[in-house]
DNA sequence: GTTTATACATACATATACGAATGTAAACAC
DNA sequence: GTGTTTACATTCGTATATGTATGTATAAAC
Protein backbone atom coordinates (compact mmCIF):
# COMPACT_ATOMS: atom_id res chain seq x y z
CA UNK A 1 0.00 0.00 0.00
CA UNK A 2 1.39 3.39 -0.78
CA UNK A 3 0.28 6.46 0.19
CA UNK A 4 -0.54 8.83 -2.27
CA UNK A 5 -2.78 12.05 -2.27
CA UNK A 6 -0.33 15.45 -1.46
CA UNK A 7 -2.13 15.31 1.98
CA UNK A 8 -0.87 11.90 3.22
CA UNK A 9 2.63 12.59 1.42
CA UNK A 10 3.15 16.21 3.75
CA UNK A 11 2.20 13.53 6.55
CA UNK A 12 4.94 11.51 5.59
CA UNK A 13 7.86 14.19 5.43
CA UNK A 14 6.88 15.62 8.93
CA UNK A 15 6.65 12.25 10.61
CA UNK A 16 10.30 11.82 8.97
CA UNK A 17 11.15 15.34 10.53
CA UNK A 18 9.77 14.16 13.93
CA UNK A 19 11.64 10.98 13.59
CA UNK A 20 15.00 12.31 12.95
CA UNK A 21 14.82 14.47 15.84
CA UNK A 22 13.92 11.67 18.42
CA UNK A 23 17.24 9.36 16.71
CA UNK A 24 19.03 12.48 16.57
CA UNK A 25 18.56 12.88 20.12
CA UNK A 26 19.25 9.21 21.65
CA UNK A 27 22.47 8.30 18.93
CA UNK A 28 23.63 12.01 17.95
CA UNK A 29 23.26 13.41 14.45
CA UNK A 30 26.16 11.25 12.67
CA UNK A 31 25.66 8.34 14.10
CA UNK A 32 22.39 8.28 13.33
CA UNK A 33 22.01 6.09 9.50
CA UNK A 34 18.87 7.01 7.05
CA UNK A 35 17.91 3.19 8.23
CA UNK A 36 17.14 4.64 11.63
CA UNK A 37 15.24 7.56 10.67
CA UNK A 38 13.41 5.19 8.06
CA UNK A 39 12.73 2.57 11.19
CA UNK A 40 11.98 5.58 13.54
CA UNK A 41 8.93 6.81 11.20
CA UNK A 42 7.67 3.87 9.42
CA UNK A 43 8.91 4.10 6.03
CA UNK A 44 11.56 2.64 4.42
CA UNK A 45 14.48 4.84 2.82
CA UNK A 46 12.76 5.21 -0.12
CA UNK A 47 10.53 7.59 1.15
CA UNK A 48 13.62 9.85 3.06
CA UNK A 49 15.67 10.09 -0.12
CA UNK A 50 12.13 10.90 -2.34
CA UNK A 51 11.62 14.05 0.30
CA UNK A 52 15.39 14.81 1.33
CA UNK A 53 18.31 15.00 -0.45
CA UNK A 54 20.21 13.85 2.40
CA UNK A 55 20.92 14.12 6.14
CA UNK A 56 21.60 17.66 6.33
CA UNK A 57 18.63 18.87 4.68
CA UNK A 58 16.51 16.93 7.57
CA UNK A 59 18.65 18.37 9.67
CA UNK A 60 17.75 21.61 8.42
CA UNK A 61 14.49 21.07 7.68
CA UNK A 62 13.93 20.26 12.08
CA UNK A 63 16.00 23.03 13.04
CA UNK A 64 14.06 25.76 11.15
CA UNK A 65 10.89 24.91 13.00
CA UNK A 66 12.54 26.27 16.51
CA UNK A 67 14.70 29.09 14.98
CA UNK A 68 12.13 31.36 12.66
CA UNK A 69 9.73 31.38 15.77
CA UNK A 70 12.52 32.25 18.41
CA UNK A 71 14.01 35.64 16.04
CA UNK A 72 10.02 36.26 15.63
CA UNK A 73 9.06 35.88 19.52
CA UNK A 74 12.24 38.21 20.25
CA UNK A 75 10.87 40.78 17.72
CA UNK A 76 7.62 40.88 19.62
CA UNK A 77 8.34 40.69 23.05
CA UNK A 78 11.68 43.56 22.45
CA UNK A 79 10.89 45.26 19.76
CA UNK A 80 7.01 45.61 19.07
CA UNK A 81 5.58 46.14 22.58
CA UNK A 82 6.67 49.53 24.09
CA UNK A 83 4.46 49.39 26.61
CA UNK A 84 6.70 47.66 28.82
CA UNK A 85 9.31 48.84 30.76
CA UNK A 86 12.36 47.85 28.78
CA UNK A 87 14.51 45.72 31.41
CA UNK A 88 10.62 44.03 31.87
CA UNK A 89 10.60 43.43 28.80
CA UNK A 90 14.62 42.00 28.32
CA UNK A 91 13.05 39.73 31.56
CA UNK A 92 10.14 38.71 29.57
CA UNK A 93 12.21 37.57 26.68
CA UNK A 94 14.74 35.52 28.69
CA UNK A 95 11.90 33.78 31.08
CA UNK A 96 9.61 33.12 27.77
CA UNK A 97 12.77 31.27 25.88
CA UNK A 98 12.52 29.07 29.38
CA UNK A 99 8.97 28.56 29.92
CA UNK A 100 9.04 27.52 25.97
CA UNK A 101 11.69 25.15 26.59
CA UNK A 102 9.65 23.88 30.08
CA UNK A 103 6.91 23.42 28.06
CA UNK A 104 7.66 22.26 24.70
CA UNK A 105 9.22 18.76 24.23
CA UNK A 106 10.11 19.33 20.40
CA UNK A 107 11.66 22.84 21.11
CA UNK A 108 13.73 21.09 24.12
CA UNK A 109 14.63 18.23 22.29
CA UNK A 110 16.14 19.73 19.07
CA UNK A 111 17.71 22.42 21.38
CA UNK A 112 19.32 19.45 23.19
CA UNK A 113 20.52 18.31 19.44
CA UNK A 114 21.81 21.47 18.22
CA UNK A 115 23.76 21.90 21.41
CA UNK A 116 25.29 18.67 22.44
CA UNK A 117 24.73 15.86 19.79
CA UNK A 118 25.91 17.70 16.46
CA UNK A 119 29.47 18.26 15.09
CA UNK A 120 29.46 21.35 13.44
CA UNK A 121 32.55 20.11 10.43
CA UNK A 122 32.70 22.01 7.09
CA UNK A 123 29.27 20.52 6.12
CA UNK A 124 27.64 21.84 8.74
CA UNK A 125 29.67 25.51 8.91
CA UNK A 126 26.41 27.64 7.08
CA UNK A 127 24.22 26.25 10.45
CA UNK A 128 27.09 27.63 12.68
CA UNK A 129 27.29 31.04 10.38
CA UNK A 130 23.27 31.13 10.86
CA UNK A 131 23.60 30.76 14.39
CA UNK A 132 26.08 33.31 14.88
CA UNK A 133 24.06 35.68 12.63
CA UNK A 134 21.27 34.85 15.00
CA UNK A 135 23.03 35.64 18.15
CA UNK A 136 24.66 38.75 16.73
CA UNK A 137 20.49 39.78 15.77
CA UNK A 138 19.97 39.28 19.48
CA UNK A 139 22.53 41.48 21.01
CA UNK A 140 21.39 44.09 18.40
CA UNK A 141 18.31 43.84 20.28
CA UNK A 142 19.30 43.79 23.69
CA UNK A 143 21.61 46.75 23.44
CA UNK A 144 18.31 48.67 21.55
CA UNK A 145 16.46 47.61 24.34
CA UNK A 146 18.83 48.43 27.01
CA UNK A 147 19.40 51.78 25.32
CA UNK A 148 15.55 52.75 25.91
CA UNK A 149 16.18 51.83 29.34
CA UNK A 150 19.13 54.13 29.84
CA UNK A 151 17.27 57.10 28.37
CA UNK A 152 14.19 56.26 31.19
CA UNK A 153 17.05 56.42 33.56
CA UNK A 154 16.54 52.70 34.56
CA UNK A 155 20.39 52.28 34.27
CA UNK A 156 22.93 53.32 36.68
CA UNK A 157 25.19 55.81 35.09
CA UNK A 158 28.16 54.12 34.41
CA UNK A 159 26.86 50.68 32.48
CA UNK A 160 26.71 51.04 28.98
CA UNK A 161 23.69 49.40 26.73
CA UNK A 162 26.12 48.05 24.61
CA UNK A 163 28.29 46.03 27.23
CA UNK A 164 24.97 45.35 29.00
CA UNK A 165 23.41 43.34 26.22
CA UNK A 166 26.41 41.40 25.38
CA UNK A 167 26.94 40.48 29.36
CA UNK A 168 23.47 39.35 29.55
CA UNK A 169 23.58 37.74 25.91
CA UNK A 170 26.66 35.83 26.96
CA UNK A 171 24.84 34.88 30.56
CA UNK A 172 22.17 33.54 28.50
CA UNK A 173 24.15 30.85 26.34
CA UNK A 174 25.52 30.12 29.12
CA UNK A 175 22.40 29.43 31.35
CA UNK A 176 21.12 27.74 27.78
CA UNK A 177 24.03 25.34 27.61
CA UNK A 178 24.19 24.54 31.30
CA UNK A 179 19.79 23.99 31.21
CA UNK A 180 20.57 22.12 28.18
CA UNK A 181 23.36 19.56 29.69
CA UNK A 182 21.62 19.41 33.23
CA UNK A 183 19.21 16.65 32.36
CA UNK A 184 18.59 15.94 35.91
CA UNK A 185 17.48 19.67 36.36
CA UNK A 186 18.50 20.22 39.91
CA UNK A 187 21.25 22.55 39.08
CA UNK A 188 19.73 24.31 36.27
CA UNK A 189 16.49 23.80 35.03
CA UNK A 190 14.24 24.50 38.13
CA UNK A 191 16.36 27.48 38.61
CA UNK A 192 16.48 29.17 35.23
CA UNK A 193 13.65 31.73 36.25
CA UNK A 194 15.16 32.64 39.47
CA UNK A 195 19.11 33.05 37.72
CA UNK A 196 17.48 35.28 35.01
CA UNK A 197 15.74 37.66 37.75
CA UNK A 198 18.81 37.78 39.66
CA UNK A 199 20.69 38.88 37.18
CA UNK A 200 18.46 41.02 36.16
CA UNK A 201 18.90 42.44 39.71
CA UNK A 202 22.43 43.11 39.38
CA UNK A 203 21.73 45.66 36.18
CA UNK A 204 19.09 47.26 37.38
CA UNK A 205 19.40 50.95 39.78
CA UNK B 1 61.25 -0.67 10.35
CA UNK B 2 59.83 -1.41 14.08
CA UNK B 3 60.02 1.10 16.25
CA UNK B 4 60.85 -0.69 19.80
CA UNK B 5 62.26 1.11 22.69
CA UNK B 6 59.71 2.06 25.41
CA UNK B 7 60.76 5.67 24.19
CA UNK B 8 59.74 5.56 21.43
CA UNK B 9 56.63 3.85 21.77
CA UNK B 10 55.54 6.35 24.03
CA UNK B 11 56.34 9.07 21.53
CA UNK B 12 53.99 6.64 18.68
CA UNK B 13 51.41 6.68 21.63
CA UNK B 14 51.81 11.02 22.09
CA UNK B 15 51.95 11.56 18.01
CA UNK B 16 48.75 9.63 17.88
CA UNK B 17 46.78 11.71 20.86
CA UNK B 18 48.32 14.61 18.59
CA UNK B 19 46.79 13.34 15.21
CA UNK B 20 43.89 12.25 16.52
CA UNK B 21 43.47 16.33 17.80
CA UNK B 22 43.85 17.04 14.40
CA UNK B 23 41.62 15.15 12.86
CA UNK B 24 38.59 15.34 14.75
CA UNK B 25 39.25 19.10 14.85
CA UNK B 26 38.74 18.89 11.29
CA UNK B 27 36.09 16.22 10.66
CA UNK B 28 34.45 16.08 13.91
CA UNK B 29 34.97 12.92 16.40
CA UNK B 30 32.52 10.87 15.04
CA UNK B 31 32.90 11.27 11.65
CA UNK B 32 36.81 10.51 11.94
CA UNK B 33 37.64 6.67 11.32
CA UNK B 34 40.96 4.90 13.02
CA UNK B 35 42.30 5.04 9.42
CA UNK B 36 42.04 8.41 9.55
CA UNK B 37 44.17 9.11 12.75
CA UNK B 38 46.49 6.85 11.77
CA UNK B 39 47.05 8.40 8.70
CA UNK B 40 47.66 11.76 10.17
CA UNK B 41 50.12 10.06 12.80
CA UNK B 42 52.42 8.17 10.13
CA UNK B 43 51.64 4.45 11.84
CA UNK B 44 48.83 2.11 10.95
CA UNK B 45 45.93 1.27 12.69
CA UNK B 46 47.73 -1.50 13.99
CA UNK B 47 49.70 0.99 16.27
CA UNK B 48 46.36 2.51 17.55
CA UNK B 49 44.99 -0.88 18.59
CA UNK B 50 47.96 -1.77 20.47
CA UNK B 51 47.81 1.53 22.71
CA UNK B 52 44.20 2.56 22.53
CA UNK B 53 41.10 -0.08 22.49
CA UNK B 54 39.13 2.22 20.64
CA UNK B 55 38.46 6.24 19.68
CA UNK B 56 36.97 7.10 22.99
CA UNK B 57 39.75 6.17 24.37
CA UNK B 58 41.79 8.76 22.42
CA UNK B 59 39.26 11.04 23.06
CA UNK B 60 39.64 10.29 26.82
CA UNK B 61 43.81 10.69 26.61
CA UNK B 62 43.09 13.92 24.83
CA UNK B 63 41.14 15.63 26.96
CA UNK B 64 42.98 14.96 30.22
CA UNK B 65 45.26 17.22 28.96
CA UNK B 66 43.21 20.35 29.01
CA UNK B 67 40.89 19.35 31.78
CA UNK B 68 43.62 18.69 34.86
CA UNK B 69 45.80 22.01 34.10
CA UNK B 70 42.67 23.84 33.75
CA UNK B 71 41.28 22.91 37.54
CA UNK B 72 45.10 23.00 39.00
CA UNK B 73 45.62 26.57 37.46
CA UNK B 74 41.79 27.32 39.11
CA UNK B 75 42.60 26.21 42.41
CA UNK B 76 46.40 28.23 42.27
CA UNK B 77 44.69 31.22 40.87
CA UNK B 78 41.05 31.03 43.73
CA UNK B 79 41.80 29.28 46.45
CA UNK B 80 45.77 29.51 47.16
CA UNK B 81 46.80 32.96 46.45
CA UNK B 82 44.94 34.92 48.96
CA UNK B 83 47.42 38.02 48.89
CA UNK B 84 45.17 39.68 46.19
CA UNK B 85 41.67 41.61 45.90
CA UNK B 86 39.24 38.82 45.86
CA UNK B 87 37.70 39.88 42.85
CA UNK B 88 41.12 40.56 41.00
CA UNK B 89 41.23 37.43 41.99
CA UNK B 90 38.37 35.98 39.74
CA UNK B 91 38.91 38.37 36.96
CA UNK B 92 42.97 37.07 36.87
CA UNK B 93 41.25 33.27 36.76
CA UNK B 94 38.69 34.52 33.89
CA UNK B 95 41.61 36.58 31.64
CA UNK B 96 43.99 33.83 32.70
CA UNK B 97 41.53 31.16 31.12
CA UNK B 98 41.44 33.44 27.46
CA UNK B 99 44.93 34.08 27.27
CA UNK B 100 45.74 30.21 27.48
CA UNK B 101 43.89 29.54 24.94
CA UNK B 102 45.17 32.53 22.82
CA UNK B 103 48.75 30.97 23.41
CA UNK B 104 47.97 27.54 23.54
CA UNK B 105 46.79 26.56 20.11
CA UNK B 106 46.45 22.47 21.62
CA UNK B 107 44.02 23.96 24.24
CA UNK B 108 42.16 26.11 21.82
CA UNK B 109 41.81 22.81 19.63
CA UNK B 110 40.69 20.50 22.30
CA UNK B 111 38.19 23.17 23.95
CA UNK B 112 36.74 23.73 20.24
CA UNK B 113 36.98 19.93 19.75
CA UNK B 114 35.13 19.34 22.97
CA UNK B 115 32.25 22.10 21.93
CA UNK B 116 31.34 22.02 19.05
CA UNK B 117 33.29 18.67 17.56
CA UNK B 118 31.66 16.17 19.94
CA UNK B 119 28.39 14.36 20.00
CA UNK B 120 27.32 13.71 23.79
CA UNK B 121 25.68 10.04 23.38
CA UNK B 122 25.54 7.47 26.06
CA UNK B 123 28.74 6.68 25.24
CA UNK B 124 30.16 9.88 26.25
CA UNK B 125 28.02 10.18 29.02
CA UNK B 126 30.58 9.96 31.54
CA UNK B 127 32.70 12.94 29.69
CA UNK B 128 29.42 15.21 30.49
CA UNK B 129 28.93 14.31 33.88
CA UNK B 130 32.74 15.09 34.01
CA UNK B 131 32.07 18.10 32.72
CA UNK B 132 29.22 19.44 35.17
CA UNK B 133 31.17 18.38 37.98
CA UNK B 134 33.87 20.49 36.90
CA UNK B 135 31.18 23.43 36.16
CA UNK B 136 30.23 22.68 39.85
CA UNK B 137 33.87 22.98 41.60
CA UNK B 138 34.56 25.74 39.61
CA UNK B 139 30.98 27.04 40.82
CA UNK B 140 31.46 26.47 44.45
CA UNK B 141 35.26 28.19 44.13
CA UNK B 142 33.77 31.12 43.01
CA UNK B 143 31.29 31.56 45.47
CA UNK B 144 34.03 30.77 48.23
CA UNK B 145 36.34 33.86 46.32
CA UNK B 146 32.87 35.92 46.17
CA UNK B 147 32.54 35.44 49.98
CA UNK B 148 35.97 36.77 50.61
CA UNK B 149 34.89 39.81 48.39
CA UNK B 150 31.85 40.41 50.61
CA UNK B 151 33.60 39.76 53.88
CA UNK B 152 35.67 42.78 52.78
CA UNK B 153 33.15 44.70 52.26
CA UNK B 154 34.03 44.96 47.95
CA UNK B 155 30.36 43.65 47.08
CA UNK B 156 27.21 45.58 46.74
CA UNK B 157 25.30 44.90 50.01
CA UNK B 158 22.23 43.39 48.14
CA UNK B 159 24.29 41.50 45.91
CA UNK B 160 24.84 37.70 47.18
CA UNK B 161 28.03 35.92 46.20
CA UNK B 162 26.14 32.58 45.71
CA UNK B 163 24.32 34.55 42.25
CA UNK B 164 27.06 36.36 41.99
CA UNK B 165 29.05 33.18 41.45
CA UNK B 166 26.30 31.45 39.35
CA UNK B 167 25.93 34.93 37.10
CA UNK B 168 29.77 34.75 36.40
CA UNK B 169 29.88 31.31 35.85
CA UNK B 170 27.10 31.59 33.00
CA UNK B 171 28.44 34.52 31.42
CA UNK B 172 31.85 32.54 31.13
CA UNK B 173 30.45 29.87 29.62
CA UNK B 174 28.90 31.63 27.27
CA UNK B 175 32.07 33.53 26.50
CA UNK B 176 34.10 30.14 26.07
CA UNK B 177 31.75 28.79 23.39
CA UNK B 178 30.90 32.38 21.50
CA UNK B 179 35.13 32.34 21.75
CA UNK B 180 35.37 28.82 20.03
CA UNK B 181 32.21 29.66 17.30
CA UNK B 182 33.76 33.02 16.59
CA UNK B 183 36.81 31.65 14.65
CA UNK B 184 36.83 35.33 12.17
CA UNK B 185 37.75 36.61 15.73
CA UNK B 186 36.25 40.20 15.28
CA UNK B 187 33.18 39.53 17.77
CA UNK B 188 34.22 37.58 20.65
CA UNK B 189 38.13 36.43 20.44
CA UNK B 190 39.36 40.00 20.41
CA UNK B 191 37.09 41.04 22.96
CA UNK B 192 37.31 38.99 25.74
CA UNK B 193 39.38 40.29 28.06
CA UNK B 194 37.65 43.64 27.88
CA UNK B 195 34.08 41.62 28.25
CA UNK B 196 35.30 40.03 31.29
CA UNK B 197 36.36 43.49 32.71
CA UNK B 198 33.31 44.46 31.90
CA UNK B 199 31.36 41.81 33.49
CA UNK B 200 33.54 42.69 36.86
CA UNK B 201 32.89 46.09 36.63
CA UNK B 202 29.39 45.57 36.84
CA UNK B 203 29.91 44.21 40.17
CA UNK B 204 32.75 46.19 41.70
CA UNK B 205 31.39 48.54 44.37
C1' DG C 1 -10.62 6.08 -19.59
C1' DT C 2 -6.11 6.54 -20.78
C1' DT C 3 -1.86 8.86 -19.70
C1' DT C 4 1.27 10.77 -16.69
C1' DA C 5 3.26 12.08 -12.53
C1' DT C 6 3.53 11.15 -7.69
C1' DA C 7 4.96 8.72 -3.65
C1' DC C 8 6.90 5.63 -2.24
C1' DA C 9 9.23 0.27 -1.73
C1' DT C 10 12.74 -2.80 -3.25
C1' DA C 11 17.06 -4.14 -5.04
C1' DC C 12 21.73 -3.29 -6.20
C1' DA C 13 26.42 -1.60 -6.50
C1' DT C 14 29.90 0.49 -4.08
C1' DA C 15 32.42 2.02 -0.37
C1' DT C 16 33.91 2.20 4.09
C1' DA C 17 34.82 0.87 8.92
C1' DC C 18 35.76 -2.13 12.67
C1' DG C 19 37.99 -5.48 15.41
C1' DA C 20 40.47 -9.44 15.52
C1' DA C 21 43.75 -12.58 13.86
C1' DT C 22 48.10 -13.19 12.27
C1' DG C 23 52.80 -11.96 10.93
C1' DT C 24 57.31 -10.02 12.18
C1' DA C 25 61.47 -7.81 13.52
C1' DA C 26 63.86 -5.76 16.99
C1' DA C 27 64.49 -5.08 22.13
C1' DC C 28 65.05 -7.07 26.32
C1' DA C 29 65.49 -10.71 29.91
C1' DC C 30 68.23 -14.47 31.22
C1' DG D 1 72.81 -16.43 22.10
C1' DT D 2 68.48 -18.15 22.77
C1' DG D 3 63.60 -17.38 24.30
C1' DT D 4 60.20 -14.21 25.14
C1' DT D 5 57.87 -10.04 24.90
C1' DT D 6 57.07 -5.63 22.81
C1' DA D 7 55.55 -2.69 19.29
C1' DC D 8 53.89 -2.48 15.77
C1' DA D 9 52.27 -3.80 10.27
C1' DT D 10 49.39 -6.62 7.43
C1' DT D 11 45.52 -9.29 6.28
C1' DC D 12 40.85 -10.86 6.73
C1' DG D 13 36.00 -11.40 7.61
C1' DT D 14 32.05 -9.09 8.56
C1' DA D 15 28.96 -5.48 9.00
C1' DT D 16 27.02 -1.38 7.82
C1' DA D 17 25.93 2.89 5.17
C1' DT D 18 25.11 5.43 1.08
C1' DG D 19 23.05 6.75 -3.19
C1' DT D 20 21.01 5.31 -7.19
C1' DA D 21 18.32 2.58 -10.20
C1' DT D 22 14.34 0.27 -10.86
C1' DG D 23 9.67 -1.41 -9.82
C1' DT D 24 4.84 -0.29 -8.79
C1' DA D 25 0.35 1.12 -7.23
C1' DT D 26 -2.42 4.86 -6.85
C1' DA D 27 -3.81 9.81 -7.49
C1' DA D 28 -4.39 13.38 -10.50
C1' DA D 29 -4.58 15.53 -15.06
C1' DC D 30 -6.77 15.59 -19.41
Amino acid sequence: MVRKTKEDAELTRKSIIIAAREVFLIRGVSRTTMEHIATQAGVTRGAIYWHFKNKTEIFQAMREQVFLPLIDRMDDTLLVDNSQNPLVQIENFLCGTIKLLDNSLETRQIYEIMMIKCEYVIEFSIVLQEILLTCSGIEEKLRFTYEKAKEQGLLHPSHEPAQLAIDTQLFFIGLLHMWVKDSDGNHFRNRAIKLIKAHMSLIIR
